[in-house]
DNA sequence: ACCTGAACACCGTTCAAGT
DNA sequence: ACCTGAACACCGTTCAAGT
């Protein structure tokens, strides 16, 4: 098995190839977009792209891998932050801003997630990792100020459910026209100061009476 | 404009063509399935079928629009029933259930939806007609029953959000094989009851003493 | 080693021709 | 009026041939 003469080389192509692909599906969407389109954006021919990418699958799924690093600060500021929810606002404004710049692009990237087996597996593990990096963040986010009455496991459940929510609905109207990211993320926000609201006049908790009026 | 001579025939080769794509959406994919399967199982000729459908996009247009009617009772339960959350868990919990019966051609139906754009106008019109009957259902209910510190409208667009939630994850556990329902309506029903819990120990509302313990 | 581009086996769609 | 199916203009992918 011989391994390239010029290692960069082939991370160059892999680059070049990704980048002409960005722009091609930005453009016309993953399944409109011919192969040959990309190799003329790319400035290669059908046989050179093959080399590096086996499939035109394998290139959305190199697409969707490619941003999974710059989300590491988030959790961070989650497990460390101030106040759990804080941080979570600013994970899903993230997300949001992501998919407001690019909406046509993970439009497709989900779409084709939801349709290609392999694609589907790889996005389950991606996923399973992000759903045990939010446990631990809240997990340690709780450790440090009051809870409320909830494991973090659900919290983290209910926080990607409302992530995966708010990501389909920014892609849906993202992908034809502007989207107004302020409103959605202000529901979001409310959503989370009631869903983790501490001390809750539940019949089995201390309850905070109300001295005032 | 020639009106067909028999105009049963005309609803009797849709209903033919939209099952056959519909077996072949489940089987294999929307992208993966060709006009010639369809035509194949349909027992008709590309010609014939496409008199009926212009296009391949056309068919998951139409089965997208088949099943809105069956819900109306589900909004009218909201409405009217004794609890607005348990109706909107049974709202819930019916469109899991479509789901997970059908999810490889949900999936297809919800990508394509994110990928073409007529249809992506087609869904936003749905869904906004959706979120009206949910905002009238919520407020009819609201008046029936205490109400938590919160608009209906806001109310139905959170409820949407986590809807939209629920749906991508069963649709992407489910793709690929079966999906256990149970905690995740769990999961959203404990949602509900925090997100419109009624009576919050706020600053400014009546508070419920915690009396016992 | 790396690349080219013609060739292959398809695809969605059309349309002249049948009944 | 309704249908057929060969034909058209593509598509993703491969592979013999070049450098």
């Amino acid at each position: 098995m011989a391994r390239s003469a010029d290692p960069t080389l082939a991370e160059r192509r892999r680059r070049q190839i990704l980048d002409a692909a960005m722009a091609c599906f930005g453009r016309r969407g993953f399944h409109r977009t011919s192969m040959q389109e990309i190799c003329g954006e790319a400035a290669l021919s059908a046989g050179a792209l093959y080399r590096y990418f086996p499939s035109k699958s394998d290139i959305i799924a190199a697409i969707a891998g490619e941003d999974r690093r710059d989300s590491e600060p988030l959790f961070a500021a989650i497990a460390n932050g101030d106040s759990m929810i804080e941080g979570v606002c600013a994970l899903a404004a993230h997300m949001v801003a992501k998919c407001t710049a690019k909406a046509p692009l993970f439009a497709e990237v989900i779409a084709e997630t939801l349709r290609d087996r392999e694609l589907s597996e790889r996005f389950a593990t991606h996923e399973a990792e992000t759903r045990a990096r939010l446990v631990a963040a809240i997990a340690a986010a709780w450790r440090r100020a009051p809870a409320p009455d909830m494991t973090p496991e659900r919290a983290a459940r209910l926080v990607m459910l409302m992530l995966d929510g708010l990501a389909l609905r920014v892609m849906r109207e993202g992908v034809h026209g502007a989207v107004d990211a302020g409103p959605l993320l202000e529901d979001f926000r409310e959503a989370l100061l009631r869903l983790f609201a501490t001390a809750a006049p539940g019949p089995r908790k201390r309850a905070l009476a109300g001295v005032e009026s």
